[in-house]
Formats: C-alpha cells, sequence, structure tokens
DNA sequence: CCGCTGTTATACGGTGGCGTATATAGAAGG
DNA sequence: CCTTCTATATACGCCACCGTATAACAGCGG
C-alpha cells in the first residue's frame, strides 16, 4: 500500500466535531481537511460525496446513542432508577454526544430522513424511561405522560436561557426530577 | 421619491420566514431578493450588510414574542391560568412565532448575542410562569421547578421525535400538564 | 412636459466551497 | 535498489454568495 491513509473513521470523528459545534452547515470538506492536517485530495477516496459523510456520521452516532450506550448499561447492571441515570449520564453528560444530539435534533426539523433516524433513537431512549418509570408507577398513561416530562426536560434544558432567581440550574432541575421520579402523584 | 421602495420590513419579514424553515445560515441577501420579487440592488439601501438585517430580525422576533404577547394578554385579562394559557397559545400555537422561536434557540448555541436576548425573552416568560404557578403552589423551590418543567415541555416537545404507544402526542401532553399544573405536590 | 432624486437592476471582483483530473510521493514487494 | 501501487497534494472549473459601483428608470416638482 501506500502512504498512511486518513480513514474513513477520522473524516466522520471531524465531521462530528464540526457538528457538535456548528451545525450541518459546518461540515465543510475542506474544514474537515485542514482540521485533520491534509488536504480534501484524499476525501473522495473514502467518500462518494459530502452526503455520504453525513450519513455515516449519523449512523455512528446512532449507534453510540443507542446500542453502545444501552449495552453497557445492560452490562454494568443494577436497579432499573440506576440504570436509567447511567444512560442518562452516558448520553447527555459525556461533553461528545450531548452537542451532537442537539445539533441532530435541530437538523431533524429540516431533514425528514434526519428526523426518521432520531424517531428511532428517541424511541428506544423512551423505552428504558417507560420501563423505570412503570416500576413505580401503575397507569400507563401516567407512565407515558411523566416519561415524556422527563425526556423533555432532558433535552428542553439545553434551549433555555432563562435564570431562576438566585438558584442555580442545577438546583432547580433536581427539584424538577423529584417531582417527575420521587413523587408518585395520588389520585383525589 | 423614485420607484416605491422595498421595506425595512419586507426585508426583516422574508429573513424571519427563511429563518424559520432553514435557520441562520438560510437568511442569504441574493435568496430574499428572489423571495420579494426584487434584486438585491436595493438592500443594501435599508441594511449595511447582512449582519445589520440579521439584527432587526431579532429586534423584531424579540418585540413580538414578549412585548406584543404580554401587552395583548393583559389587556384581554383572565384568571391566571387563562392568562398563561393565551399568552402560550400566542407564542407557541401560531405558526408564524413557534418556528422562529426554535430556530433562535440552535442558534444560541452558537452566538453570545443571540443568547443574552433569548435569555431576556425567557426570563420574561418564566416570569408569568412564576406567577401562574405561584396561585397555587407556596414553596418557592418547587414553583421554580415547576415553571421550569411546563417551560421545558412546552419548548422540547418540539425537539423529541419519539413515539408514544397508540396515544397521540397531544393526549400525553395533557396528562402532563396535569401533573405540573393541577395537581400540587403534597408531602409524605 | 422636463429635469431631479432616489431606488432598483445590472455588472463586477473577491471569496469559499464542491467535486474532478492529474501529478507526486512514499511504502510494499520483488 | 527499483518497480508498482495507492493515497494524497495540487490545480482546475463551476457555482453561490457578499458587498460595491454604475447605469437605468419611475415619480414628483417646477
Amino acid at each position: 500500500m501506500g502512504a498512511l491513509r486518513t480513514t474513513r473513521e477520522q473524516w466522520v470523528e471531524a465531521g462530528l466535531t464540526a457538528l457538535a459545534s456548528g451545525g450541518p452547515d459546518a461540515v465543510r470538506v475542506e474544514a474537515l481537511a485542514k482540521a485533520l492536517g491534509v488536504t480534501k485530495g484524499g476525501f473522495y477516496g473514502s467518500f462518494a460525496d459530502r452526503e455520504a459523510l453525513l450519513d455515516a456520521m449519523l449512523d455512528t452516532w446512532e449507534r453510540e446513542s443507542t446500542d453502545e450506550v444501552l449495552a453497557r448499561v445492560e452490562r454494568e447492571g443494577g436497579d432499573p432508577r440506576t440504570k436509567i441515570k447511567r444512560a442518562g449520564v452516558l448520553t447527555f453528560s459525556s461533553g461528545r454526544l450531548l452537542p451532537i444530539d442537539l445539533a441532530v435534533r435541530d437538523w431533524a426539523r429540516r431533514d425528514e430522513a434526519v428526523a426518521d433516524r432520531l424517531r428511532r433513537v428517541d424511541n428506544r431512549r423512551m423505552g428504558l424511561l417507560r420501563e423505570m418509570i412503570g416500576t413505580f408507577c401503575a397507569d400507563p398513561d401516567e407512565v407515558e405522560a411523566r416519561s415524556l416530562l422527563a425526556f423533555c426536560v432532558l433535552i428542553g434544558e439545553h434551549f433555555l436561557a432563562a435564570d431562576h432567581g438566585g438558584r442555580t440550574r442545577a438546583q432547580v432541575l433536581a427539584r424538577a426530577g423529584e417531582l417527575i421520579l420521587d413523587q408518585p402523584h395520588r389520585d383525589a
């Protein structure tokens, strides 16, 4: 073989970094090449075009966000609450996946194919939430409502800019988490 | 005067439409001109450059999202719950403001000036939520938590792609709304 | 009716990005 | 050590876009 090749994975990684910080429009072949210290010459040996890279990036994101997280959660075990918390940390507290996730969400509003992928990912996550919340809440409709609440907070939090009158966001979130997860509603 | 001028407002309106459907990168002077049936020739009579248009667009959005909504809510009166619901409808159920709002939220993640504007807007909205929820919830920390929950749902809902096992999103949201607003937490 | 006045159309230069073609360089194999 | 093979550098054409300069043109005042 010839000189050491810049792998598909390196291009995908650089692409995801660009996506995370600037959205899909920031994923530009020449910019990624510069970030990798090469020129775009070799890019078209690994990918047909820019679209193919975007597709591969979404493949990687989908796999890391679902299969890898769920496998690791399953492998490390624990009670339902522990599992869910671990899934949340793995997905939204590693600096890597969170910004990609948020960028994909905005992207999905304008691209139906991206929206389909996001639906697959979100449905698997909702599955976990249902499972956990179902352990302490009997009404399936309420399980669904609480799962949606939890998911909306996990995501929506990052799109809100409001302050909280001296409290930190983390403090308010902790209290909100209690309302959703630790205080099952009692029917009047 | 010469030929009928294409007003600043028309450019701003076209810009907001483009922002709503394609994000800030879709706000391109020549594309807006085509949408207005003119060329970009006159654009630079109304704006110094593209940045000036983006600024004017944000001015308009900020005013419509806060002053106009709050003034109308105040003018039409009603009890706190009615006021809040009216504010929610005016902001998030008119096809116009919602997509702009979502686009601005993603934009704010990458632009500090946009983030500052969004903070001003969100703080005024949180003010209304606090006021309403404070009417049936005494603990200020819980008021804050419930307000954040409500706001996260209003926004996060539009960034989620999950299904709900036969239920519609509206059904699940209705139940979630009850949990946040109609079922004050009782201490154990 | 004719000449201002100011808005818009048109043309231009510059930049940056995509995808292709060709040359080059560096490792593997003889 | 030389050949060969392949990834990459380089150069190219193309297009979209920004911002400017200049020309044309539509109303209004005289």
